[in-house]
DNA sequence: TGCAGATTGCTATATTATATAGCTATCGCC
DNA sequence: GGCGATAGCTATATAATATAGCAATCTGCA
């Protein structure tokens, strides 16, 4: 009596937002996986490459663009600068700008060669005429809608 | 020095891998509100129009469609059993089917409304021109790699 | 200049989704 | 008849995300 799930009918599937969810949900576990050797998540991963294109930027800085809270920036940065990927430079006395140690730099290196091996991995399975219109669907609704924070 | 999240740069805006997570989260979010008022997570939600669509499927049958482990469907059927929404219909002496209650019914008919409210929605942000591509483009990266589970 | 209100970094905690391990009872099939 | 697979379930682990609150500090305005 197992149902295969193919034989069943799935009423989502033409529904742009659980295809959202779907796709959204398979990239993140395919990217995981590419950083898993460089031990590193990918808020990490993307922390860092945001701190090579912002140096000293501070890390409300970068939760607001990344949309990461304060309270979960704190031990996401301890952790890069525990592993001296990065450094905490005084800007005042009550916050410190972020950059890139040595090894930080390399590190960030093979992280924007997993992006972009990940990238090209997500646009081989849409046809080259479709791109375009994928990605900008997907900065529609990706986009902030206009609130300050 | 507070840097606006738009004075800074995002080198991760032209990524489809990082734009489909931001549109799957927005949509998340913008979908659990609507689905508030039910009291129902999208996950619920989800399962009640499946088990309308395919009634006396095992909880592991629509597991495996929506890629639910077993181990977590139990508490949502549950959840949805002590409700009254569905009702455990004996199959054999191991598992049952899952049919809708009369309540179940009509909650579904307010979930179809939110589901296709929701999905208007986000189609609108989105020129007509560019909408077949995208959920083709969507459709593509869902498709799940052929592994029989 | 001095103070009120905002901001920073942080801890602690709660919620939710997801994943694994393991258990018992049952089923299907050879 | 019995072995391996499956169903449902509990317990637990991991992770991302969210809120509340706090002390130190900064900023801007009266």
């Amino acid at each position: 009596m197992l149902k295969a799930a193919a034989e069943m009918i799935d009423p989502l599937n033409r529904y742009p937002g659980y295809l959202l969810r779907r796709a959204s949900l398979a990239a993140m576990v395919a990217l995981a996986t590419r950083l898993a050797p460089l031990d590193l998540r990918p808020g990490e991963a993307t922390v860092l490459t945001v701190i090579e294109a912002n140096p000293n930027s501070t890390q409300s800085d970068i939760g607001r663009l990344l949309e990461i809270a304060r309270a979960n920036m704190a031990p996401l940065v301890s952790r890069l600068a525990s592993r001296e990927l990065i450094e905490r430079q005084p800007v005042d006395r009550r916050s410190h700008g972020l950059v890139l140690t040595r090894s930080g730099r390399s590190l960030v290196a093979r992280i924007k060669a997993a992006f972009a091996a990940h990238e090209q991995t997500l646009l081989e399975k849409i046809p080259a005429s479709h791109r375009n219109a994928f990605i900008s669907g997907l900065q529609a609704l990706a986009e902030k809608t206009s609130n300050g924070n």
